[in-house]
Parts: C-alpha cells; sequence; structure tokens
DNA sequence: TTCTTTCTCAACCGATTGGTTGAGTTCGAG
DNA sequence: CTCGAACTCAACCAATCGGTTGAGAAAGAA
C-alpha cells in the first residue's frame, strides 16, 4: 500500500481521527491517550501504531512511557491532493458554465447563427 | 459509520482516487472508466459504489449506461477537517517556540535569572 | 528483590474489503 | 423478436480490520 493510502486509511476512523484531534494540543502517553475511551488499552495501542506506520505519529521513550508526537507535516500531501482535485473539477466546471452561457448568447441573438457551417453539426455535443 | 469516514475511506485506495481524477475531467460510463484498468468490470463497479455510498460520485441513467459524476463539493469536510487540525498543530508550536525563545532570552542575559530556584535545574537540556 | 505501572506482542474472533466468476436485467440495434 | 452491450447482483475467497484476552518485557518504586 502506498503512502497516500496510508495516510487515508489512518483517517477513516473516528477514534483515530480524535487521537489526532488530541495530540494537537501536545504530546501524550499511551494511556493517557486510552483514558478517555471505552475500548481497552491495547486497542488504543494498535490505533497508534495504525498512526505511525501511516507517519502521522512518532513514538518517544521516556522510561516506561511511551510519549506520542503528532507529525502533523504529514497531512499536507492529502490536503494537496484533495485541493488539486477540487480545482479541477471547479475549472471544469467554469469551462463548462462558458459554453453553457455561449449557447444561451446564441438563442438570444439568433442572427449570430449565421456563422456556423451548418446549424445541425453541433460541434459541442461531440466532444466527451 | 460516520460520513467523514467514509469520505477518508473511499480515498484510501489508488484505484478509487484514479477515478475520482479521471472524473474531474467529466462524466464517464463505467465500461469508460472500467477500461484502462486489468481488473474486470464488476471490480470496477464494485470501486463506484464505494464511491457513491461515500456521496463523492453519483450515477445518472442513460440507456443501458449509467454515465457517472464527480460531486467534488463532498471533498470539502476533509479538506477542512485537515486544515483545522494542521494549524491547530502549527499555533502549538508557534506557543513552544514563543515559550523557548523566552527561556533563551533567560540565558543571554543571566542576570534576569536570579528568580531560578536552583542554578544547575538545567531545563533546556532535558528535552530530547 | 519484589511489586506496580506502562506498554507491546500474540492469538483469536467476527465483520469488512477487494478481488473473482457466473447468472440475471435492461435496453437499443438489426 | 432476437442479439449484444452495459451493468448489477450474488456467492465465494483470502486478507485485513477493529476489537478482545492473556502473557510478557521494561523500568521505576518499595
Amino acid at each position: 500500500m502506498d503512502q497516500l493510502s496510508r495516510t487515508f486509511a489512518a483517517l477513516a476512523d473516528p477514534t483515530r481521527r480524535d487521537l489526532v484531534a488530541r495530540l494537537t494540543a501536545g504530546d501524550a502517553s499511551v494511556a493517557e491517550l486510552a483514558a478517555p475511551y471505552a475500548m481497552s488499552l491495547q486497542a488504543v495501542s494498535k490505533h497508534l501504531s495504525v498512526l505511525e506506520r501511516a507517519g502521522l505519529v512518532t513514538k518517544r521513550r521516556d522510561a516506561q512511557r511511551r510519549p506520542v508526537h503528532l507529525e502533523a507535516e504529514v497531512l499536507a500531501p492529502m490536503t494537496d491532493w484533495l485541493e488539486v482535485h477540487r480545482r479541477r473539477a471547479e475549472e471544469r466546471y467554469q469551462r463548462l458554465d462558458a459554453v453553457l452561457n455561449e449557447l444561451a448568447a446564441d438563442e438570444a441573438y439568433p442572427a449570430t447563427a449565421a456563422s456556423r457551417p451548418s446549424p445541425d453539426n453541433q460541434t459541442l455535443g461531440s466532444r466527451e
């Protein structure tokens, strides 16, 4: 599995998103992080391992404790991917809108339609 | 499973991200979308169902064809979540930085350090 | 040393995932 | 009406997921 898939998958769970949210307030030990949840400590430890494999989190060691640290910069590639594709979809929508406006103009002023090579050879419908 | 988890999970797969990427260029039928992949048509159809359940995509019907349309605005909640938490982590980092600068200032002008309880209690060396 | 806390590892469980094949269904074309 | 194209549905499979319990390991405290 690639890196981007691992990070998306890591955040596709409410518990893990909650863990990330809490870690924005600062590092915390596994036990501290596990305390609020109904599930076992081991379950939370597993969730943290998933976040760690995705690179979203690192564990330091301090005696028995293993303070967890958020690596927030790993969120960037996801944001980038989302922004790029949202923008592409948006751009296409803009172009489509322009085309529709063009058609509407032709409807409003049919005299300008005389420049068309052939009235029923609708070039716009042919793309796609 | 909640909405945000479904959208994150939907994008946690390279094939599905690729489908979304191609749909930014415009609607396409299931067969058109499936063509480039080594897997079966049914497998791609399943991927599209996952995207549909996540709300990322809708299917229109046109005779036998089922043109798929990208609903790009559904990407926004993910971007929002990521931005909010990246920002929180960043803000905390700024505050921490300010604290460290404050400590560094105490080092630079030791006269002000008279307020310290004990001089050899080196607080700076203890982190990392 | 022994006790306790903190955490990981391993085995297990039921549900879900990502793929397969095979059998329909729907609908236009000949 | 029949044929083929475009899909969906259903059953199956191996692998992964999200949880459990139980058994350590590691390290400070008594």
